[in-house]
DNA sequence: TTAGACTCTGAAACCGGTTTCAAGAACGCT
DNA sequence: AGCGTTCTTGAAACCGGTTTCAGAGTCTAA
């Protein structure tokens, strides 16, 4: 209450001896006055009973005990707002109530919304969220499920790279179920969560191609063994190969590191289609929607005028950039919330064969593809 | 040393009436070989060792151990594929290398900067991160503490709605230390990180005075009693009041669910400014930021022409719409970073009195309050 | 009245670690 | 040789719960 008066602002940016390296600091007499949880033994001397009984109390065993009994653990649980503690129970029990979230990055939205979308259900069922972030380095898989699966985690959702393998298979070693999202695991046994990425794909190169659209190119990010970015690809060229050859298709794969590259591609696009109505790009994924936009930004053009763009991945901002972008929206709320529900069925018991979920995504038209011709 | 030869699987999965709906699915038999975790004792039995030596190397006191028997215990750790339960540890030492993290709403941007940068510094650190999402619902503050308490998480940070002050204060009764991320807790014995808020605004107002607009609206979300918003709006009308009466400012607030409020007192600002070049618009934060954009858009109005707008926080699509959306830019991901190491440093036995770590924005200028007159 | 069945409860073992404490070995010293 | 240190190690208690198992009561039937 009184340190709340005194205003120090750190002009300094913070000089942390943080990381990494354990530079002891000071350590002060600790001030706090830390009340310490009550533990099961407390509330069984207040009620004058045995730790079993209130043991019994709290799993709802109340069917063996008597009402007078139950009555006294439960007064003295209230009196000492005493929380049984997951830990000692999961050491016992086999069970955390916790579940592993693995995300391969977490700045990417898609990522974001699996994530809020598996939270909301796990936190319904009463379970709790580990969360690890990739941070896009592949390497990191392995030390990922290690981390959760020390902690006893009862199961995985992973939205993997796909990088390795094994070190996802590792997560099914101990037996705790896990369901992939997204990406594809060849030889595991998990249940699969995605989006119908043949579908989607098909969606936006036949309403290109119906809005008179023939010459398509695909941006994606390296195809380079991600099972997503493959399925895009081949279901992009097994669409545009049905209408051949009026229809052609191209794919060129963007990296973050350069981007002219990106602009080259466009402009040349552009100019080899003289003869035809206008060229249209289709996009790999979010990311890969916004560094297009950027380029056709750059490049001076218009969407919908001097190019046709459809991005994957519905954004709050597609509205707002030019005449509106054309997106294909994934359900990615329903994905996490599936992705937990699957998970949860198999921790309640059920067993199954793995499963395959895929949902369907939506076309949003907008002005990016709308004035044809 | 005779018992540990024989080696059961418990089959029977264990029956709780746990869960909320005992809805009891078909339990199959479980056909996973489900290789059971190495324990403590494992590694004992095979490095012929005691389970407090074993502990002994885990811990580093190898300063006290014979290099052979340190060796042969590495040995054994390495053959079983060891790793220690945090779980058990944490039950014995009272900590879980565990951090509570508590999010308003993962839907915003924010949010999520903030999330990733702590998620972060925390697993850099060796700490995992527990998540909880309040979905905006400010009733659920004391169910995430308690959630998050009961599974003796070291530390919190939070970045929640300041609904409750109560529920917060709740989360230092056990002596842990906390973190406040963006919201203000008076009473609160724990550190603070946040923009500055007040710098923040005062950068925004004084580049639309300096390019020549005279005619202000600050919107934002309904300030009731969010520090933050309390902050940023008195600092609105305080930089206004600097620059009197040649500019005048107003306060709208905008709640999601009448967009249409929204359109007309856009229109109104615009129609007292017939004089005075031309109206501006200050956002108070990114939800906001979104949704004048889009009835600027609505309005058919553009930016940077009849309208000139700021928007609060950096988002990736700004430089896309229009001629480019002015933003200031908070150090989000600096302050997730700072808020986990104040966390980790107090975890590291550091005591002071609470801080307050305040970090400035950067005005990002664009198009739409670039070209004044 | 007593045997048997059934109900309710508590003592103790257990989960997988850490930590205390004491025993035993090795060593130095007189 | 005898004694006191120091060093290394293991047995056992402990953390906070759950679960087994056995014992104490109660009730019914012979």
């Amino acid at each position: 209450m009184r340190a709340a008066s005194l205003k120090l602002v750190s002009r300094k940016p913070y000089h942390s001896a943080m990381s990494t390296r354990p530079t002891r600091p000071v350590p002060t007499h600790t001030p706090a006055p830390a009340t310490p949880r009550a533990t099961i033994a407390d509330v069984a001397r207040v009620a004058g009973v045995s730790k079993a009984t209130v043991s019994r109390v709290l799993n709802r065993r109340t069917d063996l005990l008597t009402p007078d009994i139950a009555a006294r653990v439960d007064a003295a649980i209230a009196a000492l707002a005493y929380v049984p503690s997951p830990m000692a129970q999961g050491l016992k029990r086999g069970r955390s109530r916790l579940i592993g979230l693995v995300v391969a990055d977490i700045t990417n939205p898609y990522s974001v919304a699996v994530l809020r979308g598996a939270e909301k259900a796990c936190q319904e069922a009463g379970y709790l969220v580990m969360l690890f972030n990739l941070s896009n380095e592949s390497g990191r898989e392995r030390e990922a499920i290690e981390a959760l699966s020390s902690y006893q985690v009862d199961g995985f959702i992973l939205n993997t790279l796909g990088g390795e393998a094994r070190a996802v298979a590792e997560a099914t070693r101990h037996g705790k179920p896990v369901v992939l999202v997204d990406r594809r695991h060849p030889g595991m046994q998990a249940d699969f969560v995605s989006l119908d990425n043949a579908g989607a794909v098909r969606l936006g190169v036949e309403h290109l191609v119906d809005t008179g659209h023939q010459q398509l190119l695909y941006v994606t990010e390296p195809v380079a063994g991600v099972s997503s970015r493959e399925e895009r690809n081949a279901a992009f060229h097994s669409c545009v190969a049905a209408h051949a050859p009026q229809v052609t298709g191209h794919t060129f794969e963007s990296t973050a590191d350069n981007p002219q590259a990106l602009d080259a591609a466009l402009q040349t696009l552009r100019a080899q289609t003289t003869n035809t109505p206008r060229p249209a790009v289709l996009c790999g994924n979010a990311v890969i929607t916004l560094r297009v936009a950027a380029a056709v930004a750059r490049l001076g053009w218009l969407l919908g005028r001097d190019v046709a763009l459809i991005g994957f991945d519905e954004t709050e901002w597609a509205p707002l950039v030019g005449p509106g972008l054309s997106t294909l929206a994934q359900p990615t709320d329903d994905l996490g919330r599936l992705a937990a529900q699957c998970l949860l069925e198999r921790l309640q018991g059920l067993v199954m064969a793995p499963r395959q979920i895929l949902l369907p995504a939506e076309l949003v038209v907008r002005g990016s593809t709308r004035a044809a011709g």
